[in-house]
DNA sequence: TATCACAATGGTTAGCATACTATTGTTGGC
DNA sequence: GCCAACAATAGTATGCTAACCATTGTGATA
């Protein structure tokens, strides 16, 4: 069973990101971009680049690329970072803050409706396990 | 919780294979390609591309190009269906077979150190939930 | 029954999105 | 002046859809 488990981890996230894509893209936005958005929400705005990055464990350069397109799409703002002059500081627009609710809604239809069926202690725990793979992974660097 | 659910699993499979990725640098093979040997070893030599797309649910152009690699890295054969001449049989060479010892080894030793501290019960809890996600998905299909 | 048109299926190619590493340029701090 | 840190760029890998062949299957009609 142990040996199963990271090939129905993987399995489940292109299922989801696909699903997520089909029904956000009408609006011209992906799961990867939305993705941000919510983690730039949450994590507060005002992040640096740098710090957003680690919140979503992904690499810097994931992470340019996705700003670039959002920032294109006028939903996010790169200001510089009066501070320190090789940062930037990240912010929603009023358009991306306006966007997020509709996206928000759509996303969380389809968590609802794949999550069917399971209880929120079951969620909870597998939560649990993806933590602490994720503590596991940290200390192995 | 369950709003973090989706990004957790990301957040995990990323992880997985960059780490995986990492160790198997250094034999020329991905997490990618490697999975598609598991899969095709499991699953029975023999099987279509198409089968074989089905088993690792991913699409079949995916598929392809994964082929197009081990097949250059002399680990896989494509050979002719005689009962359709459209499709092509999957099977290891003798060096793929060779080759999976080594790769299983060091797939199965990354497992276990990110499974540390993990029970069986839990990782079984989790596969149930990732097993009914994707039942959900194949509905709403 | 034979045959021909049309749909379905297996595999491929092309092009996009998103992940990575490696490298570079700029700035900051010692 | 040097080394570390932030962002960006280039190049590779692996997901996807769309569009394309070649082959197979189905079904209508002579």
């Amino acid at each position: 069973m142990r040996d199963q488990f990271p090939f129905a981890v993987a399995r489940v996230t292109r299922r989801w990101r696909k699903m997520l894509d089909e029904r956000l893209k009408d609006l011209g936005v992906t799961q990867a971009r939305w993705s941000t958005m919510v983690y730039l929400s949450k994590g507060g705005e005002g992040l640096t680049q740098r710090e957003l990055a680690c919140l979503m464990a992904i690499e810097n350069p994931t992470l340019v690329r996705l700003l670039d397109s959002l920032e294109q799409q006028g939903l996010i703002e790169r200001r510089p970072c009066p501070d320190d002059r090789r940062a930037r500081r990240l912010f929603l627009t009023q358009a991306g803050k306006e966007f997020m609710d509709d996206l928000s809604a759509r996303a969380e239809k389809l968590r609802e409706e794949l999550l069917v069926g399971i209880t929120d202690e079951e969620i909870e725990n597998s939560v649990k396990v993806f933590e602490k793979i994720m503590d596991n992974a940290q200390k192995l660097k």
